[in-house]
DNA sequence: CATGAATGAGGCTTCATTCAT
DNA sequence: AATGAATGAAGCCTCATTCAT
């Protein structure tokens, strides 16, 4: 199955918000360069503000601190991610095309924005601000989705029924966060004769492999 | 195969230094909570000196600065945990049971030492100083063991031999560390029927099972 | 004797500017009002001119900046009440009279307008901004007016001629403004059977009575 | 009657806190000079940290905040002037000389220790903190003793019965403060051929007598 | 007139680290 | 070894004021 460029786009790039010029969105993207550079912590407002071409100040008119701004980011983008995933979800294929378009999604998002994708691994997810409500109940939301998946997989008989679907998720998600987090940190290295593209095409269809037939020899 | 109590201890409680009253230790114990409790970041030199009865000053008697105390949990630690990965490397059995041997130490750590478990996955794993040299190497260390096993269960063809090993060891510890933290971020709640240690070894035998059969209806 | 309504309402409402709409006027109350609530230094440009219904660069059309908006309203204000002030000294008669309605003025200045009294006797009396020429001349006027109807008194042989008519203004002053400042800390509850208005003309009286009469018994 | 000295200085010099050296006194006093200088407002950390040539961050190792230090002084200060007041009530004398120690202890204070009265009259009285129910209490204890005095007056047939005692007492307080207002605005300069000294004693019997006898030729 | 986006200096506060005792 | 007072750099945030439209 490919995944719909319009999907991936959507992951990087949420649509703008009604009435602004844009001054807020660079600040945004702005913020999520610095905070890939050095990370949250880090990075200083004044980093940012620089980094958009905006005065120091103009930052606290569009956002009330600089936790808000690592929030706003989430939310976006976690948001476009999810509405991505439900469309997976309610398409009518089978578990494991689900699965593989998933994987093609979060690998797909880190080759179009790979900021996006470190800050959500190394920032967002450590930080404490994780325990919000918010955020906590849309991470939440993807382990449901992909349990729903699994557990429709098992009532189709697509799925083997003796395994748990949450423990089960947990183990598919973890899998594609860690190859994502090589790639951030660059831990792995993409070969030569390979397109980063290939690379993770490849990548997610070992991870879904794996997932789907286990690495024992039958 | 039972995880021996010896490999489990080593990896919470590093052996004590030259029989000092223990006033390092002393520190790094309170650091390890506060670390835990509010996160690297958040935690002051003086909360961590509150926290072990001493004065604030002595902490620098005993560390440079705040982020060697943070270097030194994970490096004691890690290397013992590294030390019993070795082990369990060195040991003559198939590789699933050292995959599930692994899969113990690790649930079963963070049975005995859940704050040590926390500060590793939400601080040391996800900072940024994790790219110093020696953290790299010494997480590196323990995917190599792991690809390292599959790479020997592929030779003795007790595993699929069309499975990139280093791919397959990102996903079977990425499994693994997404079960942790979601024990960590008690996001997973245990159920009533069932202590601790049923569930965290009923998980590791769902992971590890996950990870060789595949979840895929046969 | 009587005073007149036209007099309170002078020292609450200045005359309109000129017929404009009153944008200028609407600033100025709304800045009365906020800085009633808040105090002159906790007050934001931006909450005056919300209260006042208006976007805030627009205050910096009417006025050069924030302090001249304190200043403002206490020239208006004070002025009015000064005038008010000096007719009641020309009026041809006995000093007790004078003094009795320079309290009435005052105190009836709080029951129309408190949050004018509120911000004169909180903010400007007491800012050293009170030290600027005009504002110290202002208040000095009406300190002169009464040490004038006092020593007016003295020569008409209504009142002792051996107490210093400086000293005796300030007792004078002095005694109404903590009179009004407990009605404006709230700090003085008025009673069940008795009106805002009838407090007011018993506290005046009473103050009257004080210094002209004393406390002792004859 | 003699205002004693030790009551004058109990005003102006609390007692050590048991035990710090003294930096803490340090901050307090050059708080105090600065907060008298250019308004509590106005004044800057730094500036208090140079005026106690101390490091800046000393100043947080004693108060939470700048709003703490001024708190602290006035609890200190007017602890001990309460102190002073409530030995005066509690003296066997006629309510006509306590009233005139206490003239003497407010003035008095002013000669000592001038900005500390001026902080008190033009800083916190003003400051919205005064709101804060141990301000707020402590300064109505004040006016509560002072009617206190004038009721045990009213009692003894020393003063004259059909005055209230609340509304006195507010005319007395009022009457000092704006005496204490003028010499702290400098408003009122000191004549050539008088002490500062004398100049207080003079005004305080001055505001007592007018007080006491009233101003109306009898 | 009117708007509110944009600016940026100013100041409070934190806290890692040093140092005298 | 132990203490905690002392230091001061760093950075967040506020908000008066300006300016383009």
């Amino acid at each position: 199955m490919q995944t719909p460029v319009a999907k991936l786009s959507a992951i990087a790039e949420p649509p703008r918000l009604r009435g602004r010029p844009g001054k807020r969105k660079l600040i945004l993207d702005a913020a999520l360069r610095v905070f890939a550079r050095v990370g949250f912590h880090r990075a200083r407002v004044s980093d940012i503000a620089r980094e958009a071409g905006i005065a120091y100040g103009l930052v606290y008119h569009y956002f009330r601190n600089k936790d808000e701004i690592l929030a706003t980011i989430f939310e976006e983008r976690w948001t476009a991610f999810l509405d991505a995933v439900e469309q997976v979800d309610a398409s009518p294929v089978p578990a494991r095309e689900k699965l593989a378009t998933i994987a093609n999604l979060i690998l797909g998002a880190w080759q179009v924005r790979p900021e996006w994708v470190k800050v959500l691994v190394l920032e967002i997810q450590r930080s404490s601000r994780f325990a919000e409500p918010f955020q906590l109940r849309a991470v939440s939301r993807l382990f449901q989705l992909v349990a729903g998946i699994l557990r429709e997989g098992q009532a189709r008989g697509e799925l083997r029924g003796d395994v748990d679907p949450e423990t089960a998720s947990r183990v598919f998600l973890g899998a594609l966060e860690m190859a994502v987090t090589s790639l951030v940190l660059e831990v792995t290295r993409i070969g030569d004769g390979e397109s980063a593209e290939q690379y993770c095409r490849r990548v997610g269809q070992s991870v879904v492999d794996v997932f789907l037939n286990g690495v024992a020899r039958t």
